[in-house]
This record gives C-alpha cells, sequence and structure tokens, in this order.
RNA sequence: GCGCCUAUAGCUCAAUCGGAUAGAGCAACGGAUUUCUAAUCCGUAGGUUGCAGGUUCGAUUCCUGCUAGGCGUGCCA
C-alpha cells in the first residue's frame, strides 16, 4: 500500500491556497483541482503545477502574483522532503525535493516489496470486465488475444488499487449464428461420410477446424446420427460444437494467462425469464411498437437515427433483448461498475447498448464501453493481412504463440505476444510485426526489460561471490548514491505507484507497458556506467545494492500487472 | 450518406485528460567488449504534430471545416 508523494504534494498545496483563500489573498470561492506532474527537466524541480496560471482569470490577479501568495503559504521547513519552491515563467510552482525524499523512496520500495505500487483508491467496489466475448463459433482470433491480454491486465490493475475487479467472458451460445454452426457441421459430417454435393450454406462456417471436429465425430461414431431427423442433428452437433469450440478457446485463454471468473451463457440469460421482464418494462415506458410484423424499440427517442428489431417476424428475439436482459442481470449482481471491451466489428453496438442500459433506468456511467481495434499482422514480408473474421481468413491467436513459440520458446511467446498487444493504447490501430517479435535483441522491448530484471537479479546472486554480504536498508548509507543517473533511476521509481492508479483509471494499460521500457532504459547504463559489486567500495556497494533490489522490484510488479514473467536467465 | 477510430522524425509509436525546449525504439552513421549475463552502453543526425481556421496567457491535446486511411452502419451475435 503506497503512500505516494503526490498525494502529499496535493495536500500540502490545497492546504496553501485554503490558507489563502481564508487570509483574503484569493478571491476565488473554493480550492480548484490542482493539476501537477513530474516534471520533464530537472532545472524544473521534481513536480510541477501551474495552478496559479489557471486561477488568474478568476482570481483577477496575474498567476505569478498568485503563485507568490500560494507559495507563501506553504513552509517549507516543516516538510523534510521538499527542498526548495520556486516560481518561473509564468506562473509555475515547482518544487525541489530532498534527497531525503529519494531515500524514503527506496524505503518504501524495499518495505513493501510486492505491494509497491498498490493503493486502496477503489475501496473495495466491486467492478466487472467484460472482454472476449468471441462467439463460440470458431477459434479465437488474434484481436480476441488483443482484448484478452487488455482486459486481463486492466482487471490486474483494477484489482492493484484497491477494486474487487473480476474477469468474464459472456457465451453467445443462443441464436442464428449458432444454428449456423450446428448446420456447418451436419454438412462436413455428411461430406466425411462421402456425401458429395454439400454446400456450407449462407452465413456458415468453413473453416477447417470444423471439418475436423467432424471427420472426428465421424470417426468415432460413424454415420449412427444419420438416423436422426435434420433439425435434431443439427440441434444435437450445435450443442456438441459449441462444446467442443469453447473448451478450446478456454485452453487458448489459459495458454495466454488469462482465466476468467465467470462465463455467463447467453443461453441461460434466455431461460432466465429476464428478457421478458425488460420487454414489458420497456412496453410499460412506451419504448415498443409493431410494424412490419415485428416489434421495434424507439431507439431514436435516444438520439440514434433509426429504431430496431427486438422480436423478429419469425417471434425469435434479436440479440438486443438478451444484451440488455444481461446488463440488467449485471446490475442486479451489484456491480458498481461495468466494464465492457468488444471488438471492432461491434461499434454499432455501443450507442445502441448505452441507450438499453438508459431505457432500463440504470446510471448513464455505470457502463463503460471501449473498442478494442484492429489488429494488423505484419509478416516477415511486412505484407500487412487483415482479420476480419467474416471473411473466413484470420489468423487465430494459437497460431501466433505457435509462430512465436517455434522462434523463441513458448514462454516467452506468450510474454512477447501480451506485451505487443499492451503496448498501444486500446483504440488504436495495431501492427503486430512478427519478426519484431521473435528477435531476440535490444530492439524487442521485451528483451530488453526482461534484461534489466535479469541483471538486477544475477548481480544481488552474486554478493556472496564478491565477499558481500548485504545488510538491512536501515544500515546503509544511502547518500552515496551521489550519480545524477542513480537520482534519475529512483525519481523513476517512484513514479509508479501513481501511474499504476492512473492506468487503471484512465484504461489505459499500455502506459504500464511504455513506463517498465523507460525504466530499464534508465537501469541499462546505470548498470554499463556504475559497477554495483565492488568489495574496494563496501558502503557503496551497500547503497548501490539497495538501488539495484528497488529496480528489481519495480520491473517484477510491473510485468506481474502485464502477466509477463520475469525470468532470471536466459532461457 | 451517416457514425466511430486514426493521422506526430524515413519506419513503429510516446507525450500522465490544456502547460515550459514534443520524447523513445528501429533504420542510418561513428565509437565501447579479457563484463556484476553485450539480450548492453556512448555519440551524431532526424519535426511547420495531415491541411485551414477558431477558443486562450499557452493547443499534439479542445471546437469547426476540409483531406487521407481503417472500421461500422442486418428482422446476424
Amino acid at each position: 500500500m503506497t503512500d505516494t508523494i503526490q498525494s502529499e504534494i496535493h495536500a500540502i498545496l490545497q492546504a496553501a491556497i485554503r490558507a489563502a483563500i481564508s487570509a483574503g489573498e484569493l478571491s476565488i470561492p473554493d480550492v480548484p483541482d490542482i493539476p501537477f506532474s513530474p516534471t520533464k527537466t530537472p532545472e524544473h524541480g521534481d513536480f510541477a503545477t501551474p495552478v496559479a496560471l489557471g486561477l488568474a482569470k478568476q482570481a483577477k490577479l496575474p498567476p505569478r502574483k498568485i503563485a507568490d501568495t500560494i507559495v507563501a503559504h506553504i513552509e517549507v521547513a516543516a516538510h523534510p522532503q521538499i527542498r526548495q519552491i520556486d516560481i518561473a515563467g509564468p506562473g509555475f510552482i515547482n518544487i525541489h525535493l530532498s534527497d531525503e525524499w529519494l531515500y524514503a523512496t527506496l524505503r518504501t520500495i524495499v518495505a513493501e516489496g510486492d505491494a509497491y505500487g498498490t493503493c486502496d483508491k477503489g475501496a473495495g467496489q466491486r467492478v466487472q470486465v467484460e472482454f472476449v466475448s468471441a462467439n463460440p463459433t470458431g477459434p479465437l482470433n488474434i484481436v480476441s488475444g488483443r482484448a484478452a491480454a487488455v482486459g486481463d491486465t486492466l482487471v490486474n490493475l483494477l484489482n492493484a488499487v484497491g477494486y474487487q475487479a473480476i474477469r468474464e467472458f459472456y457465451v453467445n451460445d443462443a441464436g442464428g449464428q449458432v444454428e449456423r454452426l450446428g448446420t456447418s457441421i451436419d454438412v462436413r459430417y455428411r461430406q466425411a461420410l462421402g456425401e458429395t454435393g454439400l454446400q456450407i450454406p449462407e452465413g456458415g462456417y468453413e473453416g477447417e477446424y470444423l471439418r475436423e471436429f467432424a471427420q472426428a465425430i465421424a470417426d468415432a461414431e460413424g454415420d449412427t446420427y444419420l438416423q436422426l431427423g435434420a433439425a435434431e442433428r443439427v440441434s444435437l452437433f450445435r450443442d456438441r460444437g459449441i462444446a467442443h469450440i469453447l473448451a478450446q478457446q478456454e485452453a487458448s485463454l489459459e495458454r495466454f494467462g488469462v482465466q476468467f471468473d465467470v462465463w455467463t451463457s447467453e443461453k441461460a440469460i434466455r431461460d432466465s425469464g429476464k428478457p421478458e421482464e425488460i420487454l414489458q418494462l420497456f412496453r410499460d415506458k412506451q419504448y415498443l411498437y409493431e410494424a412490419e410484423d415485428a416489434t421495434w424499440f424507439r431507439m431514436s427517442a435516444f438520439g440514434d437515427d433509426k429504431d430496431c428489431v427486438v422480436i423478429r417476424r419469425d417471434g425469435e428475439y434479436t440479440y438486443f433483448v438478451p444484451d440488455a436482459a444481461y446488463h440488467r442481470d449485471k446490475f442486479d449482481r451489484g456491480f458498481h461498475q461495468v466494464i465492457n471491451f468488444f471488438g471492432p466489428d461491434h461499434q454499432g453496438h455501443v450507442s445502441r447498448l448505452h441507450n438499453f442500459v438508459k431505457a432500463l433506468g440504470l446510471p448513464d456511467d455505470w457502463l463503460e464501453i471501449s473498442i478494442i481495434q484492429q489488429v494488423n499482422f505484419v509478416n516477415a514480408e511486412g505484407h500487412r493481412e487483415d482479420m476480419s473474421k467474416r471473411r473466413g481468413k484470420f489468423l487465430t491467436l494459437d497460431a501466433l504463440v505457435d509462430e512465436l513459440a517455434g522462434a523463441i520458446g513458448e514462454r516467452f511467446a506468450v510474454d512477447v505476444a501480451r506485451y505487443f498487444f499492451l503496448m498501444r493504447a486500446n483504440n488504436t490501430h495495431l501492427d503486430f510485426n512478427l519478426e519484431l517479435a521473435i528477435t531476440e535483441a535490444n530492439e524487442n522491448p521485451v528483451f530488453y526489460i526482461q534484461y534489466a530484471f535479469a541483471r538486477c537479479w544475477s548481480i544481488l546472486q552474486k554478493t556472496a561471490e564478491h565477499g558481500i554480504t548485504p545488510r538491512r536498508i536501515d544500515k546503509v548509507s544511502l547518500e552515496l548514491l551521489t550519480e545524477p543517473m542513480a537520482h534519475e533511476l529512483i525519481r523513476k521509481l517512484s513514479e509508479f505507484p501513481a501511474l499504476v492508479l492512473f492506468s487503471a483509471e484512465a484504461r489505459e494499460v499500455h502506459r504500464i507497458a511504455h513506463y517498465l521500457h523507460e525504466l530499464a532504459g534508465l537501469f541499462h547504463p546505470y548498470y554499463n556506467q556504475h559497477r554495483v559489486l565492488d568489495a574496494a567500495h563496501q558502503e557503496r556497494t551497500q547503497a548501490r545494492l539497495v538501488l539495484t533490489r528497488a529496480v528489481q522490484t519495480v520491473l517484477k510488479n510491473g510485468l506481474a500487472l502485464l502477466g509477463i514473467s520475469a525470468l532470471e536467465k536466459r532461457m
């Protein structure tokens, strides 16, 4: 549990502004939001805030004057971690921290270990994250892999900052698509038994995996199912197909390091009576009307450009009904916040689902939907292939991991795939460069980070060989860490808890990935220029060992959030 | 047509929700190796942030309009 220096500074600034207001020196109604951030250059101190700039208009004073007033209410001497506060440029307040702050950071990291970076901001609130939710009609594709990595990591982040988040997979095991799965398997089954002139029906699934699945049934059980009526056979193959594909998807996810806490069946939702309840609710609220032999929902009343059908001409529900019921169900389960990750092919559904949630009378900000954008696979020749599942041609997650594993081994394959999926913002298209992914060199960020970890580990392993016994941190002279590089490293380490919190709340998992790369990018140069283990300088060695341990801890904690292994040795 | 996303160095991308001089990696060029694991490091070079306006102390970030690319727009889920 980390109490960040940021929250301390925030409190100090807040108190100073409040004091200035009550002293009548600032005529503003209340303490505003105080934006502040680590600085980019050391000249500007360690943290800086432009809060005075923002208040200028409201307080009717020049920004520098406001900054003066605020700073006058901070007693620097009372805060040992603050060395100096000055005002620069148009009115920035720059806070220079003392070296004591750096040492305190190291002590915190060493003391907290695995817990460094966590906090209790979420206050135990329950959050549900639904992701992947691929149809049980085929293997997981690349975008599902990306969604799996992102969703899994977001849950890790949310749990790290004190929420109780769970992973949930919605199984679309009812409706037209799985019917067509049944008919597709039926065709393949009969073909396997030698029947000719059959074709996969329009909208069916042509993938090779169904041919294999049907062949296996034919091999093991022969033509027994031909005696059934067509409808019965299709329905049987549908259910077996769903079970088979679902098991396959689960295995792929497990291989990828993702385990879902809850699998919710659409069929179960349909059978629960909830669809009828919400339809009645919609009817009572006059959201429904009949036209063209179907039942429509007034989506236009919510700002959409057209209404949509909820009960088809043939009496079947469209997917909107179970989907709305599913979200009602999520709400009834008591989640404080629900986050859905949808694939790029579902973007038309985003505003509609929001509207249904509104129509159900649920709070607008309760549901959050992010689109996981397309993944372009850049192959060895540099060609792009798009991953559209509907066109029948797609690369599966397993195929990707297989491909990587062939080059760099199974464990690294998963690490690299996860990192590559996590290094871009969710809503941007992602180019997956396979050539780069299998490179065991510095241009591969995963190896770069893992190598930094391995170096830390190795140093800590070799202390005895060099006649050094690591001491407890309170017996170490941390002030011997004099190099600017060491300071920069510790500063970076200190940012980790705030970053974890920010990433979780902004749902921006890629920031962790970038951070780790930057941290490794500070450690490697330090390692090259400053030898840690040096029997001739025992005291300094002790101090550098603490720094090494701290770097190792943060790398380990960060990688754990991303679900990437921290390996001690080269494979 | 309408909607969503994207556009930043030659390439792939960052930039902590509007802050100070826009940062990394790759590729290019020049260096470091009897190492605490070279999976590394040091240096050089690289920019009118797609275009045009607007908002303001201040814009890669917000607004409007263009341009280009991707995706979506079913009585499929």
